[in-house]
DNA sequence: GCGCGCTGCACAATCGATGTTGCAAACAAA
DNA sequence: TTTGTTTGCAACATCGATTGTGCAGCGCGC
């Protein structure tokens, strides 16, 4: 019935002997402001779709310099990650507009030159998750008048929706304690406390999760110990080696551990892997990110889980705002461990 | 020293005291062609940089109809497609293009609206993953001429890359079976034998699997009992019914599981966690998707890792192609599960 | 001094949709 | 009949980059 030749405007004006402005006019709906009979806007809209006519979205957007794009920039597609663009697309068709996604792998050159692509895009808004140099690209998108959040990772420059990392962690942490004091109680002595394992404490994120962490301990022993804080990387395979090294050092595992991430959990998950059930048993744990396997340990560990879909429409929601620089936060839901029957 | 105004090349025309046209001529590296001199070549992209030009994409692919974008469609972001999407985004940027990444929710409507919608925007080319029906899908793409590949899901009608599930099904089965040996014998009564469980049995993927599956285990006994084939679907929930059940049947665990993917796995472990250790010490586990957490269980599991770089690269390739219909098939790799000591 | 070929570039048409402006026809008011 | 007013639509310029075509100027040969 069609032809497949590409349909414009044109064709469907001749099909319907109009003009191409009609046609226009009626197809993208502004037909009653322009003063179009409905008889003809009818019976343009019927012929378009009976040739199949879609629209070139590229001439549209070099017309009205809007694309109907919106970018999310992220890392990599981790756990984390994957869910907040599953969200971001969901979010983002529902408004009929089409999103991009692109990871730029943590490197700030690669952001820097994904953010010029987008804007010769004509990008209509952009959405950085945990993006290596906020700053730098809020002043990218401002020169290029680009409405943009950041999410996970707050910047100074631009409105930002991040976790509540510090109370968060103080919940963790209490928790973590709590469990540990039914083993046996909380102390001071290296192998009676908790140590926090993971993260780059340079990041905000971390640094925030490591002061919620120090607050909850020091409310409830007096004190903290720099050696109980290891945070120099979120990398697997160092974690692996941190938590051998600390088992090493206190000749056992503490009977408290909190772990700072899904990453740096898969890296200690590894060690303890290799540890005797009874040992894992006499440790308490929490990790500050949910993976779901996390509940299918023999041993139970507590998490908190960040709430990617807050997360997401707090940050539409700041879209709309002027681009004052606010902080959001969300609160992480935490998941409580059962204690386990070890009736075997 | 730029202003912020957006500049076209008749700005930097201007500025160069040259046309638009040996503008852009220099700027997109046909001055040699076009017989513009090396000099004027040079100054113009060097005024081009030093004003901060970008040139408008929408333009370009108005004027050329072609638009650099190349699509990848996936039913959601678990951890096997958010894999695949980093390596196509990785392959997509590699060739200077952009990638664009849709999840369509393993809806067939919003798969060929999302198929329309790119289809406006000029993609050069599409990569469906998983999709529910890719017969449509394929004729939407040849009506408008964008060359398609489609991945882990067989397409009739156009090149498609898919892991050889049968074959890798036939290898994961035979480690279970030897896992199972050692754990006491296969044998044909219930408590004895392996048992097949998840996925849906009228998608390919699911088809050639339990095929593979029954041909090992026919050539190691003799016979299937199509009571051990459990696919219906690959819901998480439904998974976590469908092991207790047979739990309840079979008075306990069978010897043998063949667990049909990462999801059906997080619905078994459900219930295997709630099970004294013992009971799973004598079971032998397969499961066909690696998952890292896998590894890190108190049991061992098999898995079958599907190489989504492979499957990317054959796709890429395959477009290169004429478009007939092929399958192409990669193989999975073993992660054979070192037997664990039980020295505690 | 004329013609020829080459170099180096400018001109202008074009891609398809949008929206401002203009202009007939229809109708109403006077 | 003349003068407004509204209705319904067509013409045309425009967005910014690409590309076929044209044409000066120059060197060269005869």
């Amino acid at each position: 019935m069609s032809d497949n030749q590409k349909k414009t405007i044109y064709d469907i004006a001749q099909r319907a002997g109009a003009s191409a402005s009609t046609v226009s006019a009626a197809l993208n709906g502004t037909w009653k402001k322009r003063r179009i009979s409905e008889a003809t806007a009818k019976r343009i809209i019927e012929i378009a779709r009976d040739h199949g006519y879609s629209a070139n979205l590229q001439a549209r957007a070099l017309r009205t310099s809007r694309s109907g794009l919106v970018a999310l920039l992220l890392p990599e597609y981790n756990r984390f990650f994957s869910q907040i663009a599953q969200t971001f697309s969901r979010e983002v068709r529902a408004r009929n507009l089409c999103p991009v996604i692109i990871a730029t792998e943590r490197d700030p050159e690669e952001e820097r030159s994904t953010v010029a692509d987008l804007t010769s895009w004509a990008i209509d808004a952009l959405f950085f998750v945990g993006t290596v140099a906020p700053e730098d690209l809020s002043r990218q998108c401002e020169a290029a008048r680009i409405p943009h959040v950041f999410v996970d990772q707050p910047c100074a420059l631009a409105p930002s929706v991040v976790t509540d990392n510090r109370t968060g962690a103080q919940v963790l942490t209490r928790e973590i304690l709590a469990s540990m004091t039914a083993l046996g109680g909380v102390g001071t002595a290296p192998r009676e406390t908790i140590y926090f394992i993971g993260g780059n404490r340079h990041l905000p994120a971390t640094a925030n999760r490591i002061e919620g962490f120090s607050e909850a301990l020091y409310f409830h022993v007096g004190r903290v110990d720099p050696a109980q804080i290891i945070a120099e990387t979120y990398d697997i395979d160092a974690a692996t080696e941190a938590i051998a090294a600390l088992y090493a050092r206190l000749g056992g595992l503490p009977r408290g551990l909190f772990i700072n991430s899904d990453s740096v959990f898969e890296g200690v998950l590894r060690f303890l892997a290799t540890l005797p059930e009874h040992e894992l048993d006499a440790c308490a744990f929490g990790c500050f990110d949910y993976e779901p396997f996390g509940q299918l340990l023999r041993f139970p560990v507590h998490m908190m889980r960040q709430r990617h879909k807050m997360l997401v429409r707090r940050a539409f929601a700041l879209l709309g705002g002027d681009g004052t620089p606010v902080i959001e936060q969300v609160q992480p839901e935490l998941y409580r461990a059962p204690v386990r029957d070890r009736a075997s």
